[in-house]
RNA sequence: GGGGGUGUAGCUCAGUUGGUUAGAGCGAUCGCCUGUCACGCGAUAGGUCGCGGGUUCGAGUCCCGUCACUCCCGCCA
């Protein structure tokens, strides 16, 4: 009982009837019979129905009312009539007869409706955020973000976990994205960074000698952004573990995830042990270090089948000659789907910018299998069993066939799958798969400059025996660095550290950095690496994604209450702005105007 | 930085081959209606067809440029 209200809109029932009461919301909807109001009265808890007839004389003000004005209805419960009991409401089975009213908050005319299903821009939606974010099913949304939220942090206090803050301002650093810079007054012509992560403090904290970290951690890039990516800011549950190896931080991540998601979604988890696939198959098999498990489709290589003399397909031939591979994925039982199939999915992948994806099909007649398709007559009958020995394709299945450069054939089927897998329907929306992809190479070539560069984390441990570990051939040396993967989503990335600074001297020689840069780099953490440091690891697991499965949103919009929009604007509070000529002197600060 | 999509009433959209006065639903305003829950019925107001230029007797429609939003590529250790 408050001065605006005894209950809230989603609380009563049949239990209150008689009962006189005061609620307090907005006007989510009117029906208005002349002689007969109802007024439906939202907020955050639900909505009950209050009704006022034209003997009362509040009737002719009460049927002014705007919708989404904030009003106070005063009233007694009364149980409705069985014929016009409302099930879709918690509180359908009774109505408030309202006896007085009073405005506590008006409105001007709504620039978009809230009770309503349709879709509205992206413009005017984050204009007007906290009209949009009255509406059902982002409001459902963001409670659900808030509650996930909470149960993570009890989840990980009870794994023995405790949640630390780290700096937000802090120093830039020369790995991996933008930074964000914050300009010092304090010190002219220097600037912070906003953390990317909390990268280097967590591991301090674990040198600091507290054993199990935890942060729901805000974390900064300046780069564009994309459908499940925010550009700026997003959220991590951060993670980090002293003497642990990779195992262990698998076990308490797994059982954190499956609570997580048991507590807070119907669909079924397909593997609550995580498979672990190795970053090169996955790549083989699905394309990409980020498969989506639901889908059934594997890629198989048959470079070697296009060297044979009965295979007569010269194109891919020729370029096998010259050293691109072919890799394929078979479709199960698609012999009688109709030519359009195929060519759809052809047409598609040369709007991709490929070549396309030669297709045949294999038939059995007159007991003698043999290719049917555009190119089917390329291949003898020995070449076809051969290629469904390796692809594992049988009598009536179909497979499609890419050529080209690695990195070239394994996007373009990486896609494939997923393209086909739809077309095909094979695709179960009510699971979650879940894999861990491991064994991450240590270093890769930098395409444009051609020098090895680290492929993730520069501060992961390599494997192996260290005492024996080639560094002269760097390109084979993997790491302890893992990701989590669902439903083609990347959900987490993490690793086994460097403690050790002679070792992360060596490898970081490797990448093109000498000693001192390291030291002047990355001085916070190499410096408290040589003063005792426990064998540690982590993991950092992103929250916004997680809440984009859960609540089965493609967009980070819809789960993110005050969201900027693709280029990184606040359409609501006009951020960026310019700022006055004399905070930017205080700053010592020059804005260069483009022409 | 590059490519695709969209832009018409407050909101969501339709608008034919370039042809009369640009329409609908919701919302707003006014009127009618006693059991609705997407209430119903009638009327009224509401338009720089994103913006600029061009082609044409004539442009919402075609062309060029530009802006905004969005999706993708690059980028995101």
């Amino acid at each position: 009982m408050t001065l605006y209200r005894t209950h809230t809109c989603g609380e009563l029932n049949i239990n209150n009837n008689g009962e006189d009461v005061l609620l307090s919301g907005w006007i989510n909807k009117k029906r208005n019979h002349g002689n007969l109001l109802f007024v439906d009265l939202r907020d955050t808890y639900g909505i009950t129905q209050c009704v006022i007839d034209n003997k009362n004389n509040l009737f002719k003000k009460i049927e002014k009312i705007p919708l989404e004005t904030v009003a106070q209805f005063q009233g007694r419960v009364v149980t409705r009539e069985k014929d016009t009991i409302n099930k879709e409401l918690k509180s359908g089975e009774i109505e408030i007869k309202i006896t007085n009213f009073k405005i506590l908050g008006k409105t001007k005319e709504l620039p978009l409706p809230v009770f309503s299903d349709q879709e509205y821009s992206e413009e005017i939606r984050l204009k007007y955020r906290f009209l949009d974010l009255r509406r059902s099913k982002i409001h459902e949304n963001i409670n659900l973000r808030s509650k996930v939220i909470s149960f993570i942090r009890k989840e990980m206090e009870g794994f023995g976990f405790l949640e630390y803050q780290t700096p937000i301002l802090t120093s830039s650093s020369p790995e991996g994205a933008r930074d964000f810079l914050v300009p010092s007054r304090l010190n002219p012509g220097k600037f912070y960074a906003l953390p990317q992560a909390p990268q280097q403090f967590k591991q301090l904290i674990m040198v600091s000698g507290f054993d199990k970290y935890f942060q729901i951690a805000p974390c900064f890039r300046d780069e564009d952004a994309r459908a499940d990516r925010s550009p700026g800011e997003f959220y991590q549950l951060d993670i980090e573990m002293s003497f642990v190896e990779q195992k262990d931080v698998f076990t308490v991540v797994e059982k954190l995830l499956n609570n997580i998601f048991k507590k807070f979604s119907s669909k079924k988890i397909l593997n609550e042990k995580f498979p672990q696939i190795t970053f090169s198959d996955s790549m083989l098999k699905y394309g990409s270090d980020k498969p989506d498990l639901r889908n059934p489709l594997e890629i198989c290589d048959l470079t070697e089948i296009f060297s044979r003399t009965d295979v007569k397909f010269e194109i891919f031939k020729k370029l096998v000659k010259e050293g691109s591979l072919v890799r394929a994925i078979v479709t199960k039982k698609t012999k009688n789907k109709p030519r359009s199939f195929f060519d759809n999915i052809d047409r598609w992948a040369k709007e991709e910018g490929s070549n396309g994806l030669a297709y045949l099909t294999f038939e059995n007649e007159e007991n003698k299998i043999s290719g049917k398709g555009p190119i089917g007559k390329f291949f003898s009958s020995d070449a076809c069993k051969e290629i469904m020995k390796k692809s594992k394709a049988e009598n009536g299945d179909s497979i499609f066939f890419s050529c080209g450069n690695k990195k070239d054939v394994e996007k373009l089927l990486s896609l494939a799958r997923d393209k086909i897998a739809r077309d095909l329907d094979l695709i179960d929306e009510n699971i979650f798969a879940f894999c861990w992809i491991v064994d991450y190479p240590m270093y890769e070539i930098d395409e444009k400059s051609g020098q090895i560069k680290f492929s993730h984390n520069p501060f992961s441990m390599p494997q192996g025996d260290l005492n024996k570990l080639n560094l002269n051939k760097p390109l084979d040396i993997k790491a302890y660095q893992y990701d989590i993967v669902c439903n083609g989503v990347e959900l987490s990335s993490g690793a086994i550290r460097n403690h050790i600074p002679e070792l992360m001297y060596k490898l970081f020689a490797i990448a093109g950095y000498n000693k001192q840069s390291v030291d002047e780099k990355f001085s916070g953490m190499i410096n408290a690496l040589s003063y005792g440091a426990p064998p540690h690891g982590g993991i950092a697991p992103g929250i916004d994604r997680i809440i984009m499965l859960l609540a089965g949103e493609k967009n980070i919009r819809e789960i993110t209450m005050f969201p900027l929009n693709q280029n990184a604007q606040d359409l609501m509070m006009n951020a960026p702005s310019n700022v006055e000529d004399n905070r930017l002197k205080e700053l010592n600060i020059n804005i260069i105007k483009k022409k």
